[in-house]
DNA sequence: TGATCATGCAGAAACGTGACTGTCAACGCG
DNA sequence: CGCGTTGACAGTCACGTTTCTGCATGATCA
């Protein structure tokens, strides 16, 4: 029955398939699909015969079909918890950028792509994409989606270590705690006396730890805490916290700052206060922003290293996925990275600055 | 022949399939999926109790089966020229970033889901995922992955004009050269007596058409152009490049920069030569970031409106996907905005922005 | 020389869904 | 009462792969 050729008249013009391969090539399809994806036993003749041929008819095959056989997509979902409308949150962005920009370079190295999908539990767009996995960045407390995916047996990585018991297959975090003693006891270092947090009212696990941290800090070395807190999905609530902190009573002379935001507007915020930074303020805050570098002054900054966590997530998915878990612990922690400048050194290495050369004074 | 419920032991035991749902409605699977899809004629008791049914079962119908048969996936490709080995470019990217959100939200208002894809023509991992369409943002010359794409018959819609005769289903872009007029004349409107521009060495059709319009406008007033090119994708370059245009022995008392992080560079280089923003040297960039809102002074930036595009590429290539592209104009123009603040005024307390063009200039 | 075995390939069964076709009863109508 | 019509479903094929099974053919060996 040669109803290869002439029945699939119907279909796309443009696209050859296997059949269409076979009958050029003059073999069966399985030899076609062996000679094309290796597996088999064929002369290196026939081999190259039929990838010839495929190659000349164009012949892609059809990823549909690839998945529904094999149970396998090659395709991640990459989830963000959402403050708002937005699939993106807008807090952690410069963070996520960077994460997500790496995880797909991670994946795209092991063949996966990265599908980029919304927290909220729409079943309509969850269910209408075959993943092999999902990565799920900062999930909330009890994430429905989340328990979804693992109830069909897919395997959830978790950017940020599971609030309650979420049951991911693995996470990927740093070490908030010991990043933000690290912190103050820099600031401390430097010469402060009073060490203020810039914190969220968010529930999620990094404010959570890293306000832990910061308050037993002070208990350990007797300072009553200085902080202020706000929505970190308002990005002028922000400004607003940032200058009530600096008008208290008890102003501190140093402060840290969790968001991104932040130092920008601790920033501007000492400016309106007459403050200098450093000599008046030390200044701190967690960021993956490169304009830190170049404020005036440049601002210390924590870096939570996305790209390594990105990648990092990736590679534990992919080997869950791959079944190739191995012995190896599921859960793994990321060094943080402080990126010391002028802001929190109170002796300010002062840079000459070059005298402006006015080729016809203006 | 029950063989529904029992040669199905051996895949995974928490998915159920519509044979599973089928016996254990007591109807047939066409029942059962007439019912789900809201097709056929079925009393709505029958409708009723099969979703009861499925529900129970936890029954998500398979994406990949779906799709092989209605040939639909619900996944639009994305992606992006990439000048160094990384998915993303660097250059563009609180522009990309902004684009990316606002078009994952349009897609998934409609039921799409976006994947990332590199543009490089890596066919193991294009071929691996069926798309439905696909949205390149600036795409180069003659990108083999574009005509493959089209090849196919897949509809292709790029953000940015297509150079050359790139075989694009769609496109939507700004008017670059309408938008660099503007700012010229805004800044001459300012008091500038000699305008510079920062631009790029590459040869993507934003740049082109940028610089292309500058020296226009020079040719039109009669003035020498100044200017600097440098590669974009550089972090470094940018800065060398902006300190190179200060130093210049004709100086301009203005400057336009293409890039996003020109705004910071151009600053600095300023701070470096003792020259005051707005007095000495007026600033403008094309930035979407917000960070300029908070220097020191404030840089007027012209934004290129990333969310709208975003949305305006994603609703037209699912009109294109499907079949609903009517008679609509395949390409759309989308205007760009100019947010004056203080780095392009010279008296700083107008607060009154001067009407863009003056028709009867020179 | 017949049994064993590796080689090179063809046939056909799935994967899970959507859609077309067919069947059977009930019903209205002349 | 016979006949066309319609509602409510069931059976079955096809989407395009991968893969399991199996059949020839020639080579090797006891």
């Amino acid at each position: 029955m040669s109803r290869a050729e002439t029945s699939r008249r119907g279909s796309r013009p443009g696209r050859a398939g296997i059949r269409d391969v076979a009958a050029a090539a003059g073999v069966s399809i399985t030899t076609v699909s062996d000679a094309l994806n290796g597996k088999g036993r064929l002369p290196d003749a026939t081999r190259r015969h039929v990838r010839e041929v495929a190659d000349r008819l164009g012949y892609r095959p059809s990823a549909a079909a690839r998945t529904l056989r094999t149970g396998k997509s090659g395709l991640i979902g990459l989830t963000v918890t959402t403050y708002g409308d937005e699939p993106f949150t807008f807090t952690e962005f410069a963070y996520f950028a960077e994460m997500a920009r790496a995880a797909t370079s991670a994946a795209l190295a092991r063949g996966y792509a990265l599908v980029i999908l919304p927290a909220t539990s729409r079943h309509d767009v969850w269910s209408n994409v075959a993943l092999d996995g999902t990565v799920v960045v900062d999930p909330s407390d009890h994430d429905p989606v989340v328990s979804e995916l693992v109830r069909q047996g897919l395997p959830v990585v978790s950017d940020g270590r599971p609030a309650g018991s979420l049951p991911v297959t693995a996470w990927v975090d740093n070490d908030h705690e010991a990043a933000v003693l690290g912190i103050l006891d820099h600031l401390a270092d430097a010469g402060a006396r009073r060490i203020g947090l810039l914190t969220g009212t968010t529930t999620d696990t990094y404010t959570h730890l890293s306000t832990t941290a910061y308050l037993r800090w002070c208990e350990r070395v007797g300072q009553d805490p200085v902080y202020e807190a706000y929505p970190a999905h308002d990005p002028c609530a922000g400004a607003v916290a940032a200058d009530r902190l600096l008008a208290r009573p008890d102003r501190p002379d140093a402060v840290y700052g969790l968001f991104d935001p932040n130092g920008t507007d601790l920033l501007a915020a000492a400016r309106r206060y007459g403050l200098r930074v450093p000599e008046d303020l030390l200044l701190v805050c967690c960021s993956e922003s490169t304009v830190y570098a170049s404020t005036e002054p440049p601002i210390t900054t924590l870096s939570l290293k996305p790209r390594r966590i990105g990648t990092a997530v990736i590679q534990v998915l992919i080997d869950a996925i791959e079944g190739l878990h191995s012995d190896q612990p599921v859960e793994q922690v990321i060094p943080t990275e402080l990126i010391v400048r002028t802001s929190s050194q109170r002796r300010p290495p002062r840079t000459t600055v070059s005298p402006p050369r006015s080729p016809e004074g203006e």
